[in-house]
RNA sequence: GUCCCGGUAGCUCAGUUGGAUAGAGCGACCGCCUCCUAAGCGGUAGGUCACAGGUUCAAUUCCUGUUCGGGACACCA
């Protein structure tokens, strides 16, 4: 909202100056605008609020915007705005179309890393929540006016990627008809058995070992010895297949990232990069990011490892950045990617991550900070896990038994359009209970339906006119044909969404766009239900339609945010 | 033990960065279709905003403490 410049606070007092608010107020009973001065200064000025009050009003000029002023509570001055105000915002809707609560180019530049799970499996409902909620961060950023790229971290290098592989080749073994002992700390799964046939179909017997001597020297499986047993297996498989070791790893990782990304994409889901942990390998990046921290004498030797001294920048325990085996760890990589990250120019870098990578958090900005980046540039957020609910029972998951929920199976149940939606339509760090009944249901109940169903509705009224006189110029040349409560509430609704947009991407807070179409839509249904639209007088019929198209216009637009469709009939 | 996130109507949750009489949906109860989609709308009932202090003209909101839940704290990835 323009505010008048005689209310400008900062010319009110200059020996004092307190955050004075003029905000659009909430009770519509209060007015459209509301201003705290009076309260604020009334201590400085030395006399009570509601005589301040006075004061003030008795020395502001006229203007036409204004319709009316009055002094309410303990001293809030409350201010009317002319009618041609309150509608305003319907005309701004209708001729900037899709464009509508999107904001000018603000010229940062911010990268969305989400997703990123470990391409090991099949996505399950617990990454769905980060796809949708990512997804949605970076349609908000760019209606911001951000420039916004998204990228998945392909966790391609590292141990688990390797325990994959040597799940698929014990399956292929079984397949050529060794007889196996499947190891207690493996990949579970149809897929990789179905992997395993798929090695056998391109290489036949070519890659045959005996499992004798694939376990020779390697310690028994066991409670305590799984890491130690499946370790074993991986050095004895690539010492026995030399190079022919990357044949079941390439070939589950390429299989199951390509999966990933089909899943992701009929998801909504969509990168700009996919990038890859090996690169950082293969480049040389780890050693150079390295190098830099030794240089600025952030790491030591103890113990045969390699130290950062994350300790100096608050975290609670140094962390170990190459092991005494020589390996660099996961977390070196991570270094490594963010100087890689801010080297490419981004302004700001948000990440986000499972709320089990809670711990994590200090040690990143610690090494971002080390590595000479303001820490504040690195953003962190946590996504809660949902909670799936059927018939107000808890759907047990469980990752252990290859019986988990995968996103494909909860996307192929509920649909697209209510994942999305109900995934981010509570707070992100917050655990979701996600019922799938309500998530199926066709009724008001289901707020998807509800604000898709206000979509629709609005459409059949105008496929009604369709090769009527129509005239939409006539409707904007005649909004004061709307007058009663219900046009005003709506009027106004739609005039908030574009700081609804901005404030949703400035907080990261994507759930307070449900809550607006949510509320937009009961305006309108409440507005609909009441009120016929197409009546005999035109300029009253035209001036009706202008606020239901725009209505219609902010909905699209914001279950586009969402990644939700806007139906033209249901 | 340390660190995060929470505690708001019977249930699930909002609460515009500290404002006026704390909101919505569900559930309960009572109503509304000869009319553009009833996949909708209206009304009633329901609250010591976990507790105690503090800051302030003003606290559900900020600070401290207490308490009760949930989670995280590897030479794992």
């Amino acid at each position: 909202m323009q505010v008048p410049v005689y209310l400008d606070p900062e010319r009110l007092d200059p020996e004092v100056r307190k955050p004075v608010q003029i905000e659009n107020t909430r009770d519509p009973q209060h007015g459209d605008l509301a201003t705290n001065v009076a309260m604020m200064h009334a201590k400085s000025m030395g006399m009570p609020p509601r005589a301040l009050a006075e004061l003030i009003l008795d020395n502001l000029p006229a203007s036409a915007e204004i319709e009316a002023t009055e002094i309410a509570g303990p001293g809030f001055i409350n201010i009317r705005l002319a009618k041609a105000a309150t509608f305003a915002p319907i005309a701004a809707c209708l001729a900037a179309g899709a464009a509508f609560g999107t904001h000018p180019a603000t010229g940062e530049s911010m990268q969305v890393e989400f997703v990123s799970a470990n391409p090991t499996g099949p996505l399950h409902v617990g990454h769905g929540r980060g796809a949708a909620y990512g997804a949605t961060l970076v349609n908000l950023l760019k209606a911001r006016g951000h420039t916004v790229q998204s990228e998945y971290y392909v966790n391609d290098a590292g141990r688990q990627m390797n325990i994959l592989a040597i799940s698929v080749f014990l399956r292929y073994l079984e397949i050529v008809g060794e007889s196996i002992r499947f190891p207690s700390g493996g990949y579970q799964g149809d897929y990789i058995t179905e992997l395993g046939q798929t090695l056998h179909h391109q290489h036949a017997d070519a890659l045959r070992v005996g499992f004798a001597d694939l376990t020779a020297g390697v310690v028994e499986d066991g409670e305590e010895t799984k890491d130690a047993h499946i370790d074993g297996l991986i050095e004895r498989a690539q010492k026995l297949l030399g190079g022919g070791f990357e044949f079941p790893f390439q070939l589950a990782l390429n299989h199951i990232l390509a999966d990933i990304k089909d899943d992701l994409g009929e998801f909504g889901a969509t990168f700009d990069q996919w990038f890859s942990e090996r690169s950082l390998v293969t480049s040389g990046e780890i050693d150079q990011a390295l190098a830099q921290l030794e240089s600025k004498g952030h790491l030591y030797q103890q113990n045969g490892a390699l130290w950062f001294r994350s300790t100096a920048f608050g975290d609670d325990k140094d962390r170990v950045v190459r092991r005494d085996n020589g390996e660099t760890t996961y977390f070196a990589s991570d270094i490594a990617y963010i100087a890689n990250k801010f080297n490419r120019g981004f302004d700001r870098v948000v990440y986000v991550w499972g709320a089990d990578h809670h711990g994590y958090i200090v040690r990143v900005k610690a090494a971002a900070e080390a590595l000479g980046f303001d820490p504040e540039r690195l953003i962190i957020r946590l996504v809660q896990f949902a909670i799936l609910y059927r018939d107000g029972e808890r759907v047990q998951m469980s990752t252990r038994s290859g019986s988990f929920v995968t996103l494909r199976e909860l996307r192929d149940d509920v649909g697209k359009d209510a994942c999305r939606y109900f995934y981010v339509m509570r707070k992100a760090d917050q655990h979701l209970d996600f019922d799938l009944s309500l998530a199926t249901s066709q009724t008001k109940d289901n707020p998807v339906y509800y604000i898709q169903y206000a979509h629709a509705r609005i459409c059949r009224v105008i496929e009604t006119l369709e090769g009527s006189d129509f005239d939409q110029a006539r409707g904007l040349a005649h909004l004061d044909a709307l007058t009663s409560q219900d046009e005003v509430d709506l009027a106004t609704a739609v005039g908030r969404f574009p700081e609804i947009v901005a404030k949703a991407a400035d907080t990261l807070e994507a759930h307070t766009l449900c809550y607006y179409l949510q509320d937009l839509a009961a305006d309108f249904h409440r507005w609909y239900n009441g009120t016929r639209l197409l009546v005999e007088d035109l300029n009253v019929r035209d001036a009706r339609l202008s606020l239901a198209l725009a209505v219609r216009q902010t909905i699209a637009n914001g279950l586009s945010i969402l990644g939700v469709s806007a139906p033209e009939a249901m």
